[in-house]
DNA sequence: TATCATTGCATAGCATGCTATTCAACAGCT
DNA sequence: AGCTGTTGAATAGCATGCTATGCAATGATA
């Protein structure tokens, strides 16, 4: 069929691939972020999962995954990083000894300031020539590529 | 002052992130890909690689780097897993000891049409609901996006 | 109550990426 | 030729993510 050798023969273009872009964007924006938050002693997931328990202190492990919609595994690991470097303690749970209420350190909770200035900072570089009519299409299309992934 | 206060006491809203939505959009593209190309015996920047090399094959290392822009030290790694799967061949180069010619198999120049249209398949699920000006747009803003944080 | 399924978490193993370091080959110059 | 700086690659070490397992604590139910 014509479509089908136009399709197979038609160069893959990365630079108009939308998951192409995608890695390549989000790359640099946890790079530039990392920069921005590593003299803080911080580190771009650590800094995500710091944002929902500066939102709500002492939730559970699950709950931390059911919010940043990542992985048990991936949670576990970021939390063992995150209480060997002093930003959180895992306090056992009264009501149900398989969970563990996950406690944010003092240390911690001054973070919080600087680090959302620091994310704020990565952001406002990455859209700096785009409109504020662009910005929020930007968001809203990616809101709807990650709602079609889910998806589908 | 009145604006610092506002800033530094106002939530940091990840949903309204442009870097949290770049990072969970790519790893949503990641994972569909991955499991679209899994059948294939390939992983993402395995056909991120074999894309430069089905479009120009025996390139060199620092070739492939400059083309796909990530770091060296991660295209080696890159390179040494798709050796050991019998994806490319490593052939000295005659006018430069210091570099290699990375050659496909006949393994990795079957797979050109399956993993692109894999690929092909991802990309329309994330846009599925998208028109060709939005598509478009949603390109055309990632890529301001990148270069933006290129520069700065 | 004894059994079975579910839930919360840890661990193993692997792929991607990054920074930093090291080394050999090349290139340019004196 | 001999230095010196540059370039191409490999390696070490670490952070993020994922899948797959395993295990203990709970819950539900016959």
């Amino acid at each position: 069929m014509l479509f089908n050798s136009y399709l197979s023969t038609m160069a893959f273009q990365k630079e108009r691939s939308a998951g192409y872009l995608a890695n390549q964007m989000a790359r640099l924006f946890a790079k530039g972020l990392h920069e921005r938050i590593r003299p803080l002693g911080l580190a771009p997931a650590q800094f995500m999962t710091l944002l929902a328990l500066w939102d709500e202190d002492g939730i559970s492990q699950s709950e931390l995954v059911r919010r940043l919609d990542v992985e048990q595994a991936t949670m576990a690991n970021t939390l063992t990083r995150m209480e060997r470097d002093g930003l959180i303690e895992r306090r056992a749970n009264p009501d149900d000894g398989r969970s563990q209420a996950i406690h944010l350190t003092p240390t911690a909770k001054a973070l919080r300031d600087p680090a959302t200035q620091a994310a704020r900072a990565q952001n406002e570089t990455a859209l700096a020539d785009f409109s504020e009519g662009e910005r929020q299409a930007f968001l809203a299309l990616m809101r709807r590529a990650i709602a079609a992934m889910h998806k589908g």
